[in-house]
DNA sequence: CCGATTTCGTACCGTACGGTATTTATACTG
DNA sequence: CAGTATAAATACCGTACGGTACGAAATCGG
């Protein structure tokens, strides 16, 4: 019936942002941690109401799981996806290292937004909480993957059975974005992921 | 002058007890972790008031420093002191394991208060946070002590420079406590931890 | 211009925090 | 039994939090 391009508003426009306080809000948890930035701070810097982010987002629960919807979509699923190309296996794990321990940018703070909700989970939401845990589930199926993957390649040998050595990667690669967020010496952290990731380079694997 | 076996008291006599509540203090801060505990509910679980608990101890942050100051004297540095041991390295590094991967018991929670205090060393007031600071020098100089003893002793062979080597001891147990505390099955976290130190029990070291 | 409708933000609620002013209780001293 | 010294706890301070009631503002159809 109404064939106008958008539906026409009936009252007030609406004037609140969406997209741009999910960056700020993203931006703000990434930046200086899920547990130190509150929801009045967040309108602070987005310089909106708080009527109007809890409109839009419901609560902080939901908030905080928007927010990382979209960082999920924006950075870590382009970095999960490398895992299905077509590479030698150092190479791919050479990227997923880059990742951990890239150095701070204007736009893009160091860390991982995942990786800092992960730590703090048990001070999630509910929301946001199972969401963390369905995307550990994910990222750790990821890993599995290819590393089964170039186990029969020929590449690499497992050092153990592979639900333990795709969990061992995504504790490590976990620990560096931790490191690396606490402001730890990002080469450091490179010198103790060749370290940690000999196991799985080296050819005999462990004598253990 | 005041011959008596305590000096004799003037006024009302103290009742505070001191110890009592450095337990209650220390105990709430490890298991449940520092930020997640304030001084009223210290002030609760110990049954004392608030301005009590501020006369003996001043602040929070001291609270806090007088809890890792007792939490060390009694947990941490025996520990640390096995790295002085004359022991084979796989036996020490075990011990360090298991410490790492205990199990909670009704007197002592799984993980390391110490552990959780660096995980929030941004938060702790400047008497605390330095104190950390200076436990984690502390620890990783043991660390490097030991590690360049066994190599010197022959039984291992440092896969890189000893500082390095063991600020990776130091991040990997680290690590593990902070998984412990996290509620992770603590065989999975020694199955990781082989992976890890296989680096150094590995005669060959790594070949990257 | 007048309601109807929708969105806006000010101002507020209850709670908890770290920290303290002040009063009350308990002892010794003369 | 005063008077003094010390330590106890009640009751409070200011601040910040997550969350919301409610009236003001802006656009519509008539």
């Amino acid at each position: 019936m109404t064939g106008d391009a958008t539906t026409r508003a009936r009252g007030r426009p609406k004037t609140f942002n969406r997209a741009r306080t999910l960056d700020v809000a993203i931006d703000s948890y990434w930046r200086d941690g899920v547990d130190a930035v509150s929801v009045n701070e967040i309108c602070r810097r987005a310089k909106i109401s708080k009527p109007g982010l809890y409109r839009e987002f419901g609560n902080e629960d939901q908030l905080m799981d928007a927010a990382l919807t979209h960082y999920t979509e924006t950075v870590l699923a382009p970095v999960l996806a490398t895992l299905s190309d077509d590479r030698p296996f150092q190479e791919t794990l050479d990227t997923l290292i880059d990742f951990a321990t890239r150095e701070e940018t204007p736009d893009a703070p160091s860390g991982c937004l995942f990786a800092k909700m992960r730590s703090f989970r048990w001070r999630l939401g509910p929301v946001t909480g199972e969401h963390v845990d369905s995307l550990r589930e994910h990222a750790v199926a990821a890993y599995a993957a290819w590393l089964e993957w170039r186990a029969n390649e020929g590449e690499i040998e497992l050092p153990a059975p592979v639900e333990i050595t795709a969990t061992y990667v995504d504790a490590q690669l976990t620990m560096m974005l931790t490191r690396i967020s606490a402001g730890e010496d990002p080469s450091m952290v490179r010198a103790h992921a060749r370290l940690a990731f000999a196991a799985l380079t080296t050819p005999n694997g462990l004598s253990l």
